[in-house]
RNA sequence: GGACCUGUAGCCUAGCUUGGAUAAGGCGACAGCCUUCUAAGCUGUAGAUCACGGGUUCAAAUCCCGUCAGGCCCGCCA
């Protein structure tokens, strides 16, 4: 949206020095230290410098853009007339369309059992992501991995075969008293994993089935695949409920069966002898292991799970290449990080995949008030739990308040969503929902309340939010706290962009709670409804623009509005 | 032992990629503001050796080197 003024403003700084640059400031709407650069190489004063520039560049964009020089900054000043003329716009800007697909993986949670609170933070951020890409109009598919093949499916189905259950009498009331296919599954995952590692029989056949299954025996294979999709579904429903979609689900078993993945390993080790375990050495690309080589397949001859990564990557790339360019973007765990660079190695090195770009959001864990947990030992907190509280305790927050009985659902996931969202990726959180609920500060809860004031403030003025749009209204004299939403107002699309282009939630988060305060103290300082009747116009459809950005932004990070608290 | 990430007021966070203005917010504390559009709000005060030690630079929270602390990985698990 502010690309065309920026290309204004830079083509005249370069006249100076090619490589000058332009950034948002907190002074003015665009800031540059090129004065500081230049004084250097021509050893001049800075403030000189800037002083000169901006009275030979001014002339040139004055119906835009004012030039202030500043202590050895040029600070640029958006003007009366282009917010006039640019604010309106704000309602039907779009995106470009953009010759690049991106293939978004998150989440792809194993399906043996509930999901935990340790995954949550894979799914709002690579939702968010999602989101924020689509609105930015790349091609975008959401993919959820499903890994229906392997170890730990094959115990929980042989379990569920022989109806091994282990009694839940550690697990919390929450989880015995759910009912749902995912928290069926808990109990033969617990018991299973016992059996594995004490009764050798038990073992013999896990590894029969995983050995029967990649030799392409269906049988196994459909077990598998059953118990599988058995339990996603429930798994599917935790996410839903959280508002969160897919566009593809990938299945393991589909590259073992379509023999993908003998094929990953043949490509990799061609000399691969029986009862050898084939493996490569990646040191020639800086990668080292304590062991030094990596395993592919087990000397019994099945897969292990890098093995089955690459061929689903391959599938991926091919995807992409079909559609002609792009990249390739998945949500993965800071635990991931060498399985990540090892994959992506391979892919380079040995499958010559040059032209998509592969990387990773990474992502710390959430230390949730200090507890650790363990799934085998099935002692977990699962998503649903903590939502549940989350609710709860925004219902009871709200009647004590006596505030609107509705709302309490969204009120609660934002609360999570906003607390996990603001914080960057990498670092580690401390979640405590005690913080995240607080409701005021930097909350969702503090944005959501925001939008309902708009929401009453609109209704009260007895026009419809359409004629407000109409009005055509001038931006002269504005008070300062309307010249604040202003700014903020026009870079919308920008911030979102650089978002989604860098992953970078976070920046949508603070830009969208910035938008919340300035509105606060905009509403606390200028009247609205009993402003005389021009400045009411403008004033009101500033408050409009508003809840247009905040309903947008908050849908990005999959937040949802309330009309009414 | 090696790889990667993090360290900013009592607590939590932004800023670091691309060095530049008084280090920006929130929680908590304290003091104000509702006969006027929702006080879950607004205004103000106190609170920071930007982990530590060097270096580069006119200029360092930001770049480089080292140290310390926390996280995480280095499996014929996924």
């Amino acid at each position: 949206m502010l690309s065309n003024i920026k290309t204004k403003i830079l083509s005249e700084l370069r006249k100076f020095d090619e490589n000058a640059s332009i950034e948002f400031s907190e002074h003015c709407d665009f800031t540059s230290t090129l004065a500081f650069k230049l004084a250097k190489k021509e050893k001049r004063n800075p403030t000189v410098i800037a002083e000169e520039i901006a009275a030979q560049i001014s002339k040139n964009l004055a119906d835009d853009v004012e030039v202030k020089a500043l202590n050895g900054y040029l600070n640029f000043y958006l003007t009366d007339k282009f917010y006039g003329e640019n604010l309106p716009k704000i309602f039907d800007f779009k995106f470009n369309t953009r010759d690049e697909k991106i293939i978004l993986e998150h989440t792809s949670v194993n399906p043996s059992g509930p999901i935990h609170i340790g995954r949550i933070r894979n799914a709002i951020i690579g939702d968010c992501i999602g989101r924020t890409l689509k609105f930015c109009n790349y091609e975008t598919e959401i993919h959820y991995y499903v890994n229906d093949m392997g170890k730990q499916i094959a115990i929980i189905a042989l379990a569920r075969q022989k109806n091994l259950k282990k009694e839940l009498a550690d697990l919390s009331d929450f989880i015995k008293n759910f009912v749902r296919n995912d928290y069926e599954i808990l109990p033969y995952y617990i018991a299973g994993n016992e059996y594995y590692e004490t009764d050798v029989e038990f073992k013999n056949q896990v590894d029969e089935i995983i050995k029967k299954a990649e030799s392409g025996d269906k049988a196994p294979i459909n077990l598998m695949k059953e118990t599988a999709k058995f339990c996603l579904d429930g798994q599917k429903q935790a996410l839903e409920n959280l508002d969160i979609k897919f566009d593809k689900f990938d299945y393991e078993s589909e590259f073992v069966e379509n023999k993908k993945v003998n094929e990953v390993i043949n490509h990799l080790c061609p000399d691969r002898k029986d009862n050898e375990p084939a493996e490569i050495n990646l040191e020639e690309y800086g990668i080292k292991r304590e062991k030094g080589k990596i395993i592919i397949a087990r000397s019994n001859g099945t897969s292990v799970y890098l093995a089955r990564d690459i061929a689903y990557h391959l599938y991926k790339i091919n995807l992409i290449n079909k559609f002609g360019s792009g990249k390739i973007l998945n949500v993965l765990g800071e635990d991931h990080k060498q399985e990540f660079l090892e994959l992506k190695t391979i892919l380079e090195k040995k499958f010559n995949v040059t032209n998509i770009s592969m990387s990773a959001i990474f992502f710390s864990f959430v230390n949730f008030e200090g507890k650790k947990f363990s799934t085998r030992k099935g002692n977990i907190i699962t998503i649903d739990e903590l939502i549940s509280d989350a609710i709860e305790k925004a219902k009871n927050i709200m009647l004590e308040k006596n505030f609107a009985t509705e709302g309490y659902k969204d009120i609660g996931i934002g609360a999570v969503k906003y607390a996990i969202l603001k914080i960057d990726p990498q670092k580690q959180i401390n979640f405590k929902l005690e913080d995240a609920l607080n409701f005021e500060g930097e909350t969702a809860c503090y944005i959501q309340y925001a939008y309902a004031r708009i929401c009453r403030l609109i209704e009260k003025s007895n026009i419809s939010e359409k004629g407000i749009k109409n009005l055509c209204i001038s931006y002269q004299n504005v008070d300062d706290a309307e010249l604040n939403l202003a700014r903020n107002l026009i870079k919308f699309y920008d911030i979102a962009e650089k978002a989604g282009n860098e992953f970078r939630p976070n920046l949508l988060a603070s830009y969208i709670y910035n938008l919340a305060t300035l509105f606060s103290k905009f509403y606390d300082k200028c009247p609205v409804l009993n402003a005389e009747e021009d400045v009411k116009k403008r004033r009101l459809l500033l408050v409009v623009l508003v809840k247009f950005v905040l309903k947008n932004g908050l849908n990005l990070l999959g937040i949802k509005t309330i009309e009414r608290m």
